[in-house]
DNA sequence: TTGACATGGTGTATGTTTAACACTATCGTT
DNA sequence: AACGATAGTGTTAAACATACACCATGTCAA
């Protein structure tokens, strides 16, 4: 039993954990099995420890659910208008995460909790106010396509030009001209061509390319 | 006295308060009268009460040092590192806020803590990690100069174009060519002519303009 | 009254960036 | 050897950004 001499909130790390897949943009829910929104879809999340960094909590979290490590995860905003959940007050610190497709191999749920992948254009009803936390998270990655390198974190160790320019495609939902499109991520000066090529398909092969700078999220122009 | 099961984290809104003055880009303190960091500077800042969303906290914050509602006013960033007080567990949730230098006239402080205007390259040494949340406030500042409207928030009712060329070199820390900055900020569309004009000194004197959308801050290009 | 001072206000020319657009290359398969 | 499928490449025009200098209009003092 803790007691202080004013009421505390409860703090959550909520994430929202995209990838590409399947030529869409998708991200992970969570069916509740506990009592508040029972049934109902829910981000990943939990209680920050008291003596847990935030950014902890949440990678914790995207572990226990995918459990890949070492991804993009930045935080996103804090939401916490009093009656959000119905229990007690809880502030939520989200936190959204960029997963490459590679790195996908959902871990068995650990207590039969339904897990799942959707599409941003067709989410089921949200449990709480995180269909309000998921849209700021999709406002935040179409925004910081246009003036980052985020997108790179979506692509394996090796891709080709293609491969990027389709999570281009994907997330601003319009096609790119080809050759613009690569005039413009060359010049960015931050990918490389490498001396391998992927082949599949009765078709000529492709140039890998890699990130000159694997991890870093750099602002551009 | 308040229980809970597990123990809770204590959060509070604290808010970067920013104005021009003198030329210059300032910052609202306060020197600490109480315990820990006592006499060291600090941004304003409180508990969030158990009822109260965490915007109206900031709101609430703002208005007790200043005096002034109806502001700019975003959230910043959430810190949560353990230990950044040493007393409990806090997470701060960070906001700042724009005000027009017309707006100003410090309330006079409740408890005789003193409070003061700093100049963002001559400020003093801070209390617990506030200094990494001004960093951080200016960066976003900067930032958010370039693809919106922020920087009418700085501004009175009326205002020059000189005046607001001003704000954009005060806080880009560069000078701009009036031409070009006129052309642009005309371009943006986001401003219009009054019939009134201003004249002070011995020159001719300066068109008055006004924000089209008074309180509405625009993405631009 | 006129000249000096101080800030307000304006346009053009050049370089850079972005946008539109279509065909050849290379592989696998039949 | 021809076909199907994706890879890869360059030029032109339009829009936008940058550099740059002088006249306008008020006040004040001689």
């Amino acid at each position: 039993m803790y007691h202080y001499d004013y009421p505390h909130p409860a703090v959550t790390a909520d994430v929202v954990i995209f990838t590409i897949r399947d030529g869409q943009l998708k991200l992970l829910l969570i069916r509740r099995a506990a009592k508040p929104y029972r049934g109902k879809w829910a981000l990943p999340g939990g209680f920050v420890q008291i003596d847990e960094a935030l950014e902890e909590a949440a990678r914790r979290e995207l572990e226990e659910e995918t459990g890949v490590t070492g991804v993009y995860l930045e935080q996103l905003y804090t939401f916490g208008d009093p009656g959000r959940d119905p229990r007690e007050r809880v502030i939520t610190v989200a936190y959204y995460a960029l997963i490459p497709s590679e790195k996908l191999q959902l871990r068995a749920a650990t207590d039969a909790e339904a897990v799942g992948w959707f599409a941003l254009n067709d989410l089921p009803e949200l449990a709480f106010d995180h269909a309000k936390i998921v849209e700021k998270a999709h406002q935040r990655l179409v925004a910081k396509l246009d003036y980052s390198t985020l997108a790179f974190a979506f692509l394996p160790k090796r891709f080709t030009l293609t491969d990027v320019q389709q999570v281009y495609e994907i997330i601003r939902q319009e096609a790119i001209d080809k050759r613009n499109f690569r005039k413009w991520i060359l010049a960015l000066d931050q990918i490389e061509e490498t001396e391998e090529e992927r082949r599949d398909g009765q078709h000529r092969p492709a140039r890998l390319y890699r990130v000159k700078h694997p991890g870093m999220v750099a602002i551009i122009k």
